[in-house]
DNA sequence: TTGATCGTTCGACAACTGTCGTATAACATC
DNA sequence: GATGTTATACGACAGTTGTCGAACGATCAA
């Protein structure tokens, strides 16, 4: 089968983002280490941060790996994925599932300065020349 | 103040999105509208839409008017704040706000057709036209 | 061996969401 | 007025998420 296996198009909660933010950058990982990263950020107690993983293992965003009595977590799914799960949800509820619509809203909608604007056209032409 | 009041970013759940859909069609409507309106897609009891209906009024998102016994709901935001809401919540959560990462991301993750460059281009070059 | 520590396990609880059923109130009709 | 049809009002329940506290097991250093 090919690289689209379609996994089940994770989404993720606000919290599940933040500490897979931490794991993603220092998987394996505790949930104490995790709680320690986000310390001048977040004040969650251990056990808020170390129940939601456990919850996260079960619905397979993290697997965990014992050692001794120590919890290694890691991620399941990359970065890039949990953004392709993000974008898509969104698309779908908002744009009908396509992403044309969604760049016409932005460019008419939203305020983008000329600026933006440049750096969009730079990135389709980039793009585009790429694919040539 | 300015037209930005920045009125709380709503963010629909899904059924809230279907729900929504027909009341933007159909305002200002009742929940027995809404249930006919979704009859062939959704097999929801009247009850489900007219609770979730009930709880979207206090959340802010419907106004109820009521004439003799007979409910009438409107919408409060428009079909592009919920888009706003939708795409900004995205970007806050996966692309640190910032709508050119997001962009970038598509065209060198998403798998996009010559078409779709070509319209995203055209787009792009019309705005930019339009904002000189 | 005895604490002091650190991590784990487990149970709890309140909101919010999806989902209804049922008991009622209003109304149109015969 | 009796009756059927509608729409409403309410309460309920399970599942998910955010949030902890407390009890308990393992480690390490004195």
């Amino acid at each position: 089968m090919g690289k689209k296996q379609k996994q089940k198009l994770s989404s993720l909660t606000d919290m599940e983002w933040v500490i897979m933010g931490v794991v993603w950058e220092e998987e394996p990982c505790t949930a104490g280490t995790v709680q320690e990263a986000l310390a001048d950020q977040q004040a969650w107690a251990y056990s808020t941060i170390k129940t939601t993983m456990d919850r996260m293992v079960a619905k397979g965003l993290l697997t965990r790996r014992t050692i001794r009595n120590l919890n290694l977590f890691s991620a399941v799914i990359s970065r890039d994925d949990a953004k392709r799960g993000e974008l898509r949800r969104m698309l779908s509820r908002a744009f009908n599932g396509a992403l044309t619509p969604m760049i016409e809203f932005i460019v008419d909608e939203e305020e983008l300065s000329k600026d933006e604007l440049q750096q969009l056209r730079d990135i389709v032409n980039r793009a585009d020349r790429s694919k040539k």
